[in-house]
DNA sequence: CGCCAGGGGAGCT
DNA sequence: AGCTCCCCTGGC
């Protein structure tokens, strides 16, 4: 069990706010979350989170994922004041995190995202994991599953996740599977790339368009100028930002801001405005 | 180049 | 009972 007082963390926030499809709430404080193979559960009281695994582990792996390191307040203290839609998103989603997952599982994760509402979007990856990803065992003796690898998925058929919900997602997720397997794209390379480089990369993915790549660059590859155009943003562009959003001012962290805006668009209180 | 239909099916009102 | 959904591809 690891202890930490982290200021800016919501644990709530950060499953709620629709980058990660595997954190689930267990319990009113307590979440649970898969990633890398690895189940960790998560309890917060305040600014005091508890983390279900050893230290060495929390520090190799969990820290990084959480990004716990990184000075959220320096972000959000940067702000126009004048900006008064910005101040009260921010101010709505003061916890959340941009989390450091796996690039393979967001890509899948995002090409499910298109057309499609959180809810199935979660309930599509738990039945790909559960049907085609490895069994394993967390703490408590319950069994939860990996998130499975390329490889396997390009040896579906490509309307073969059907099954799974995807619809005509499907064949996109197949495709890519197999362009990833047979090494017409290598991720590993994709990891080293800057922003441009990488999206550009990703863009020539079957079922990979602006908005995808851009969410695979935050949430796959921490790129945090990735600034994902969805129709929550493009709503809140015409209505708050007619002149375009003052990408400039944030410049490098664009992407924490659009989460902001987002996360505020997505569960914060419908206005009539 | 721009436009837009079509593509699952469930959540939300 | 409709409308929408963290869209992209392909045909025109």
């Amino acid at each position: 069990m690891v202890k930490r007082t982290i200021d800016n963390f919501d644990i709530g926030q950060i499953c709620d706010c629709g980058q990660c499809f595997r954190m689930m709430q267990k319990d009113k404080n307590t979440y649970s979350v898969i990633a890398s193979g690895r189940y960790l559960e998560v309890e917060q009281k305040g600014k005091e989170i508890s983390f279900s695994c050893e230290e060495a582990e929390f520090d190799e792996f969990w820290r990084d994922y959480f990004d716990i390191d990184r000075d959220y307040a320096a972000y959000m203290e940067s702000v126009n004041p004048k900006d008064g839609y910005l101040v009260n998103a921010i101010q709505f989603g003061s916890g959340i995190r941009i989390l450091h997952q796996d690039l393979w599982e967001m890509t899948v994760s995002f090409l499910i995202s298109q057309q499609n509402n959180i809810v199935r979007i979660r309930r599509c990856i738990g039945n790909i994991c559960e049907r085609y990803g490895e069994v394993k065992e967390n703490f408590r003796k319950e069994r939860y599953y990996a998130f499975p690898r390329p490889e396997i998925l390009a040896g579906l058929a490509e309307d073969e996740l059907k099954e799974c919900n995807l619809g005509y997602r499907s064949k996109y997720v197949v495709r890519t599977a197999r362009s990833v397997a047979e090494g017409e794209i290598d991720l590993e390379a994709v990891r080293d790339m800057g922003y441009k480089e990488a999206k550009a990369e990703l863009l020539g993915l079957y079922g990979v368009g602006e908005k995808v790549a851009d969410c695979i660059c935050l949430f796959g590859l921490h790129h945090l100028e990735a600034f994902p155009m969805d129709t929550h943003i493009l709503q809140a562009m015409e209505k708050h930002y007619r002149r375009g959003f003052p990408r400039r001012r944030y410049k490098g962290f664009e992407g924490v801001m659009q989460q902001y805006v987002f996360y505020w668009e997505l569960r914060g209180e419908k206005r009539q405005d």
